[in-house]
DNA sequence: CGGTATCCCTGAGGATACTG
DNA sequence: CAGTATCCTCAGGGATACCG
């Protein structure tokens, strides 16, 4: 016999399908770096150094990594110009700029957040 | 000698600024399974067995340990109530509730994401 | 300048069993 | 029902050095 809580049905199976997509959206956008990296993009093309500069932290490798990341799941296009020395541009591609919403919400709710604990720690 | 780029250092020194929050909003809702949890509790209060039926592949140890957490971060709140058997029940605090616009995008880009590798494995 | 190549290690997370 | 206790794996990530 099945037992039946307060809530029906049909509301856990809402939530069970709300989830899904947030799973997909975590699989690419989790980590470390992956955020960070897109946001300091949504400011405008930038180049390896500049990436490396932006993103306090991190290392070549981890850089290279995720951009690579992030460029197969065409959210960064990454653009070579032959001139010497090289340089090399990144930059969000039109789906990378889809996030736009969500990284809005999401320096929202981390600058609400960041004065919460400031005010904490005095 | 300083090289400058195109980009001006005041645009440099934003995104830099812009990145903190991020960093905070990370630090504690980062990982697998922080999100699907709060996101589960944003359809109502829910028991602990009903949060493992829903946040589909957690196990019991890392549901009870990022319940902790969450409510550590004051996100949730845990509710005993002492009946026989013990019923003890999650719900998000107020302070979980600011986190509604992130989630509502979260939710939009995924659902567009989760079209968007659906239709390409066609 | 824009990366690779190695080596390394911690800790996030999983599997299974057990408990008040 | 609502968790703990153990044990274990592995991959995310760091440090350092090197390269075209």
């Amino acid at each position: 016999m099945v037992v039946k809580t307060k809530e029906t049905g049909r509301t856990q199976e809402t939530c069970t399908k709300a989830l899904l997509p947030v799973r997909d959206a975590l699989d690419i956008l989790s980590g470390k770096w992956k955020l960070p990296i897109i946001i300091a993009l949504s400011f405008g093309h930038k180049r390896f150094g500049e990436l490396r500069n932006n993103v306090h932290g991190i290392t070549d490798k981890m850089l290279s990594k995720e951009l690579r990341d992030l460029e197969m799941n065409e959210l960064v296009k990454r653009t070579v110009h032959d001139s010497v020395p090289v340089v090399v541009e990144y930059s969000l591609t039109p789906y990378g700029d889809t996030l736009e919403d969500l990284i809005g919400e999401l320096q929202n709710w981390g600058t609400l957040h960041r004065k919460r604990i400031l005010k904490k720690q005095k």
